[in-house]
DNA sequence: GTTGACACCTATAACTACTAGGTATAATTT
DNA sequence: AAATTATACCTAGTAGTTATAGGTGTCAAC
């Protein structure tokens, strides 16, 4: 890991990028830009974090791909798949669920 | 990694025990079993993942070690630093960010 | 006297984000 | 016309951590 954003980071281009997805068809500058903008600069995944999701999640087949050239520019846009669909139900209902738990600990005075 | 929490966990161990550590001074088996307890069973970080954490953070200054002998049982408590407690304040700030940052970008219907 | 709870420990594996490079084309600026 | 910037893609290697799976020893209870 590393400085950009640092710790609590596991687990979230993966949910960022399967989030985006799951709205529109998007390229990988694309969704670079896009979270960065989305968390006013609060979280940053550069190309070199985005590019090796993206593949691995369409290894796994959670994504679909195919090239367009749109204005001149050639891009690869990527698509949610029904198999992609399911697993970010079940990792936002993780995500949920450690931060609750995580901020119960954090808030509260228990024992 | 691996499966009992799956992602989403890094960073958590460290603000957890120095959470813990900033009410009472504890030991490693007392913090194993109080995460447990506290997140009702939601997060379960074994007695592997906390010993290296209290080494860890002991040898960078965040906390201070003493062994005791209570009811003829033999435990190394811990309790927090003035460093560490610097450390804590950052890291749950960075904590409340990216989570917020994150929630954001999940609930929202932003561009 | 064996089992289970208590209490500590470490080495290795496995995962994943981040850095730091690199390539190429189009648009803009000088 | 040339140089710079923005767009758009890519990968190898590093580093930082968590989780697993072991291991040791003591004390209490059955």
């Amino acid at each position: 890991m590393a400085k950009t954003n640092a710790a609590f980071m596991s687990g979230v281009p993966e949910l960022l990028v399967l989030r985006l997805l799951s709205r529109e068809e998007m390229y990988g500058y694309q969704i670079v830009r896009g979270i960065r903008q989305a968390t006013g600069e609060s979280i940053i995944l550069a190309e070199g974090v985005i590019y090796p999701t993206l593949h691995g999640l369409e290894k796994k087949g959670y994504l679909s791909a195919r090239s367009r050239t749109v204005e001149g520019r050639s891009r690869v846009y990527y698509h949610i798949t029904a198999k992609g669909k399911k697993r970010f139900a079940a990792i936002s209902k993780q995500w949920n669920e450690i931060t609750a738990s995580v901020n119960a600990c954090l808030e509260f005075a228990y024992v």
